[in-house]
DNA sequence: TGCGACCTCCATACCGGTTGGTATGGAGAC
DNA sequence: GTCTCCATACCAACCGGTATGGAGGTCGCA
């Protein structure tokens, strides 16, 4: 009973290792018992197969990152405009790691398996929208704020953070090293704070150009 | 003697629409020989392995857009400024093709061997520089004369550009659709005219801030 | 001109290892 | 006794790669 759920667990956490540093099909499932300690009967116990494995895999994925982003510093900011860019600041600051430590699981699943595997390509989608959705509610009140007046949309804006986000792993994982990355969030942060403005004499104004 | 060349090359084209859909290490030999029309044994007649088919699709793949760039219209564009958000704007016109022939397939392949192929990790990260290098040399011009003084890198911005790119065939991957990277690419051009803008009152200014 | 040696290119058959998945049975909790 | 949990043993299919041999072109030479 105390060792019940301990066994899935644990193969869950070697599946979310495993397959952010091989990928999904060069993925084994006997290297993820190995990595977990535990044996195939048992993985066939809790999984009725290897893409099973997977799409409960990136629920658990989901619910560990919006865990963490959840309770950082910077989600607790009173304004709006402060989160967002912390958002993108909190990025920064994770790149220290190593980077199988810090890229993201869906992105790298999403690529080998949007046309083999349908199911998983939509548990990705689903995963990842989730969590711009919850980034563009705070650009949604920060733009109500900082720039009630402007065109673009604060969803376009929330993929276009995850859009450089997600890039900016690729080149992490081309050259071993985050280098890249750090510049592309730099680079990002300036855009944001361009289309967000500080100097707000627009804040109370009513928007006259359409 | 006129069908030499003929099996490799079909053998390269084979794996270059094979490895974009499905990627490297679901992609097997026999699948590739099949949709080339040919049989192993000439498979491994002109490659070692999988990992050379692989090394030398790369090259492939970098001779084929590199002559794509080349000859698109806006890389004769006068002003190196134009060429910029004319890259950009080349890049959105073709997101209207089908998801598997506008992605990179080097940020595919990157992204599932970067710990297990250094070969080809390699390879993917000298495709992606060089490509990047010659976008890196307008930006360089189109800094010189739209914006001498600002700090940020040529360089910097080409990796941005790029980043950008992959991010939003994910997305594309994810959504099976080319909604988010059009979106994602209005943003993208947005930015480059802010870091470069047109109205250029310091062309030939000298810089005073450092 | 004819002939034989040799070469490139590739088709077929095959092999050893690996893979996802199954069948079975047993240990322990309730 | 029955349920959950899991260890062992096993299997058929598939994978990358090899061995072999043959078709057809080329070159040297008498």
């Amino acid at each position: 009973m105390q060792q019940q759920a301990a066994s899935q667990t644990k193969l869950l956490q070697s599946a979310l290792t495993t397959i952010r540093r091989k990928g999904y099909a060069a993925t084994t499932v006997e290297t993820i018992c190995d990595a977990a300690g535990v044996t195939k009967g048992s993985f066939f116990h809790h999984f009725r197969s290897k893409e099973d494995l997977v799409l409960q895999a990136v629920e658990f994925w989901n619910r560990f990152t919006d865990d963490v982003f959840a309770k950082a510093d910077f989600a607790k900011a009173p304004d709006p405009r402060d989160r967002v860019l912390g958002y993108v600041e909190f990025r920064l600051a994770i790149l220290d790691r190593e980077v199988s430590d810090f890229t993201c699981l869906l992105g790298t699943l999403v690529q080998e398996t949007y046309q083999s595997h349908p199911a998983v390509r939509a548990a990705c989608d689903n995963g990842m929208s989730g969590h711009i959705a919850r980034l563009t509610a705070d650009i949604t009140a920060a733009k109500a704020i900082y720039a009630p007046c402007a065109s673009w949309t604060p969803e376009s804006v929330g993929y276009f953070i995850q859009a450089v986000l997600q890039g900016s792993f690729i080149f992490a994982k081309a050259k071993l090293d985050a280098q890249v990355a750090r510049d592309n969030l730099v680079h990002l942060r300036a855009y944001l704070t361009t289309i967000l403005p500080n100097d707000n004499q627009g804040g109370t104004e009513t928007c006259r150009i359409q």
